[in-house]
DNA sequence: TCTCTATTTTGTAATTATTACAACTTTAAA
DNA sequence: TTTAAAGTTGTAATAATTACAAAATAGAGA
């Protein structure tokens, strides 16, 4: 699941992915868009901002807040619904699924590819007490009215 | 999806699921459980609470979060992850999966049973965008601590 | 290079859902 | 009828997120 890949792109190709999105590559923009590549745990908000911080101390969580939703509605990035209580953000965009641990709240990546079966919780040490799946997109209804 | 069966569960038979689960049958009880069995809408707190209160002006908001929680930890209702900002609940337990519209939010049931393929979206007038599947657990590690 | 304007960032204040907690009420058992 | 446990309630506290206005920055054009 985790490829070498996105862990080492480059800050010139993060600059590439906000130029062809319409954004400008602005340093806070790359942080948080790197954080999201180079990292595979999923983060909050309050994750990134402390790991960013440091090296940029003037950095503002208004800062982090506005630039996870523009990357998000820019579709660089996508935030996941997997607790209710805080937004999860995830710089991967290949499909995959996620196991959440409800004891120490990691997330860990699974495949999601269905033609090989279900992965096999068991071997990767995983016990499944809970499966949620949820499709997002828009009704007939509402698309009704948009054409209007 | 949405059987007959549900809606028109007796109270008698919310109050012999809850004395199984060993909680007694409060009027609240019955009321928060009975709302989430006789609805579809997968509702979050507010909207239980603004349904409840007309019937029940004592009420308070902290019950119905106190019941929810006596709810899920009893296995009698599930709560959902569907959007970060509210809990949901769903007081149907047969396994099924979710669609949310991003514009007017309904929640629509879908079959979870993949036996017969994954659902005709388009025929139900339903455009997905998006898809999520998050599994919930334990991981080895955190049975491992566990365990011991 | 300098100026101007639009974009982006920042900090503070407001909002919202949820939880903590202590007092009050109800229930069931002795 | 008394008593203790369980359940409910209201208020206050907490935590994540958003609103907003001021400050900083970057890029276009003179």
């Amino acid at each position: 699941m985790q490829t070498q890949q996105d862990k080492d792109v480059t800050t010139m190709e993060l600059s590439r992915r906000l130029l062809e999105a319409g954004l400008r590559p602005s340093v806070q923009r790359l942080a948080v868009l790197g954080d999201l590549c180079h990292h595979y745990d999923h983060p909050t908000v309050d994750t990134i901002y402390s790991r960013l911080q440091p090296q940029m101390p003037t950095l503002s969580k208004t800062t982090v807040y506005n630039t996870l939703r523009v990357l998000c509605d820019a579709g660089l990035v996508r935030s996941l619904n997997i607790e209710y209580a805080n937004q999860r953000f995830d710089g991967h965009l290949e499909p995959h699924d996620h196991f959440i641990c409800n004891c120490c709240g990691r997330v860990y990546d699974l495949p999601h590819d269905r033609t090989a079966g279900l992965p096999s919780f068991e071997d990767l040490g995983l016990h499944v007490d809970r499966e949620e799946v949820s499709y997002y997109g828009s009704c007939r209804e509402c698309r009704g009215k948009q054409a209007r």
